[in-house]
DNA sequence: CCTTCGTCGTTGCCAGTGCGACTATCTGCT
DNA sequence: AGCAGATAGTCGCACTGGCAACGACGAAGG
């Protein structure tokens, strides 16, 4: 057992090189994807990953506190966001009847046309330089070893 | 053909589906590894992603550019970082005589004590939270397909 | 009822980063 | 040699994000 230990515990060669290579992966890709979508729909990712959340919330709409979870921002930086995206027109928000406390953030048809506008290009941009490279096993297997490791980080 | 066009151009479900897996998986590692060197070692990411690259080079020094592409960071970002790991005494910079526009980066002694330090408590994560929920067949399996994404992007 | 504690969203402050402009230097062409 | 263009690193500026503190509100217990 104790080598078993040793094993958890000290990455091996092989293991390090999958990890940097995850690394510089999504660097790249990332990196790629917000290029493009900023040159040819002058739209940020991090605006274009609120309007999918909403789109696919029930209603259009969502809570601050479920959204920041949802696009991986904190309370504190998606208030600042959904400044500026209300700003541009792309969402509103709204008070919260059953919570007082709460506040709605909603998705305007404005915000649904910039989505619409953008999702091509971004999905064109996923498909080749990240999902038109696997074949359908390797994708299969890459979402199941994507979402263990999710799982044992205690997935919330 | 023309489904193959498509195909590539147009995610499936299963695809975006491993798409945000990975996404997810990448944001929820390395903020926990982030977070378990600050607290433990009091040392950021960007830090230690440093003092690895320089302790690998040849004679413990890169020229900025170099370590800027390295570390995914733009030449401006690394000025500064440089800058204030300057201060804390982990690196030094050194003027390059063969082009007197350059300058090389070098780890100090007390950077390499740093590096040294922090480096278990870095791996263990790895361990814990990565390369240990993947079998060896999985490990490779994985480094092959993210190293093909690197290449597709001509991964300079 | 009302107190205490937790939660929600916002705000001030600060750290970190990219972009563009700038200077110094190198390289290639004439 | 001399000049144009490319490249290295730095700096001012603006932007974005997190942390801590705050006021408003809800929930549980006396």
């Amino acid at each position: 057992m104790q080598f078993m230990q040793a094993n958890l515990s000290r990455p091996s060669g092989q293991q390090l090189a999958a990890w940097r290579a995850f690394l510089t992966a999504h660097a790249r890709v990332t990196e790629r994807l917000e290029h493009e979508l900023a040159v040819e729909r002058n739209l940020p990712l991090a605006w274009y990953d609120v309007l999918v959340q909403l789109s696919e919330a029930p209603a259009r709409r969502l809570r601050m506190h479920d959204l920041a979870r949802a696009v991986l921002l904190s309370r504190a930086g998606l208030t600042r966001l959904v400044d500026r995206m209300t700003t541009a027109g792309f969402v509103e928000r709204t008070p919260c009847e059953e919570d007082r406390r709460g506040t709605y953030v909603a998705m305007t048809d404005e915000g649904r046309d910039a989505l619409a506008n953008a999702a091509p290009v971004h999905l064109r941009g996923i498909a080749e330089h990240f999902s038109g490279l696997l074949c359908e096993t390797e994708t299969a297997a890459l979402e199941g070893i994507m979402r263990r490791i999710v799982e044992a980080l205690g997935g919330r």
